[in-house]
DNA sequence: AAGTGGTCTAGACCACGGC
DNA sequence: CCGTGGTCTAGACCACTTC
């Protein structure tokens, strides 16, 4: 979570936000409630209507309230997270099922070039290379393979990845700030290397997930091989025209 | 297209947008180049600086134009549209491949009930239900089956479908306006019946996407079944953190 | 130092919604 | 009708970037 910021040198349409934010967050403020009109917030924080009018403007756009003319601002009704990058652990978190990952290996490579220019590093760049299986319920479910710069993420060893999640662990330990991720999503035939090491039939599909996850300042950090067996996945995406 | 509004009652700050909006699309104004500063813009179009603030602020927003802090606003580089929503034929537009779709069937249908609560209709509704074989280069690359409420698209004959595409007919002779699309993938292994209709080995697995449409209304009004053969498709999309 | 965007004021009129 | 959000003015100071 971010550190609130002294609310000394914070923007007032800022302080004005936050307040409404813990109102929502705490509870006193339930979906589809009324907010404060601009010009009571203008009253009530002591400042100019341009100004409440901004921080609710704000607010609009990262829907979190919703604006209806001659009627009033009133918080959004819940949201529900769209293009949302997750990691394995916490998508399964909404389910309940007891979720586990198997740590295969955890090495430093240098002979895969390919992955090394996805990461925008030299193809003779120094990588980690992580292989994990996740299960749930003690069932294999699905190899995810991870690379980063071994130069940048030193330090990484096999007893912080074996427990917890990956994500948590580089934002954590590495003040790694993660933005976005692009994918490629196409499905193949399992070789029997991962018939044996997913435990399934040879005629269950995989669906093979390449992500590129950037930080927020736009570099490729990680690189994520996925394959899951199809019978026990699925991608939920929206789109807009 | 929509239609731009007299420029008569158009709100200052909107002229101002489109006017820079103009220029871009013309060319006149190119990716990386400087827009007008905030006060220059104030100055011409004859309004306050808030009003020419907030028209690029919304400029900034929607992506077209990026602002720095002590150096100026700028056109943004131009836009690589993430989960955006396509149809077959606008996919396979940026492609050089000649893409043709043959109409395997036209009718209407009262017996799949799972499809009509998926377009929020009564489960005896009746459906127009199209299938259609996409092809590339004469090779058949996937099948496509859309579903949509039989009364709401009346006088959709095999005719009109046969030629172009059906967002495009849909949007032009019964005026929908399409907003966004919710999609599951998965992926299956090829019945008999897929691998004589796509003339695919029985070893290539398939890309399943379930689409529902959503009007601007948010109203669900296509139900799309697509089966693509996953050597050649790939899925991009987008996830944010 | 000059110019830029970011924040802010203290007002104003309008269009719209609900009562 | 009254209160709401939507637009707009004519200024102001600040922080920042570029030169």
């Amino acid at each position: 979570m971010p550190v609130a910021i002294s609310p000394e040198r914070m923007p007032a349409y800022k302080r004005i936000q936050e307040t409404i934010l813990k109102r929502i967050e705490t509870g006193q403020l339930r979906p589809g409630e009324p907010v404060c009109s601009e010009r009571e917030l203008a009253r009530i924080h002591g400042v100019s209507l341009m100004t409440a009018r901004h921080a609710l403007a704000g607010l609009e756009r990262e829907g979190r309230v919703e604006r209806r003319r001659g009627a009033g601002t009133f918080v959004a009704m819940p949201k529900v997270h769209f293009n949302k990058l997750m990691s394995y652990t916490e998508q399964m978190a909404g389910r309940n099922l007891a979720i586990s990952s198997k740590v295969l290996s955890l090495k430093i490579v240098q002979d895969e070039p390919e992955v090394a220019l996805r990461l925008s590093l030299p193809a003779t760049a120094r990588l980690l290379k992580l292989e994990r299986i996740r299960e749930a319920g003690n069932e294999p479910f699905a190899l995810e393979t991870c690379y980063l710069s071994a130069a940048e993420f030193a330090g990484l060893h096999r007893d912080s990845v074996k427990r917890g999640s990956l994500f948590s662990l580089l934002e954590r330990d590495f003040g790694l700030e993660i933005a976005h991720a692009d994918e490629e999503i196409d499905a193949t035939q399992p070789d029997p290397a991962m018939v044996r090491l997913l435990a399934i039939p040879r005629d269950v599909p995989l669906l093979r997930i390449r992500q590129v996850i950037y930080s927020k300042q736009g570099k490729p950090s990680i690189y994520v091989l996925g394959l899951y067996r199809a019978d026990r996945h699925i991608v939920h995406i929206r789109r807009f025209r």
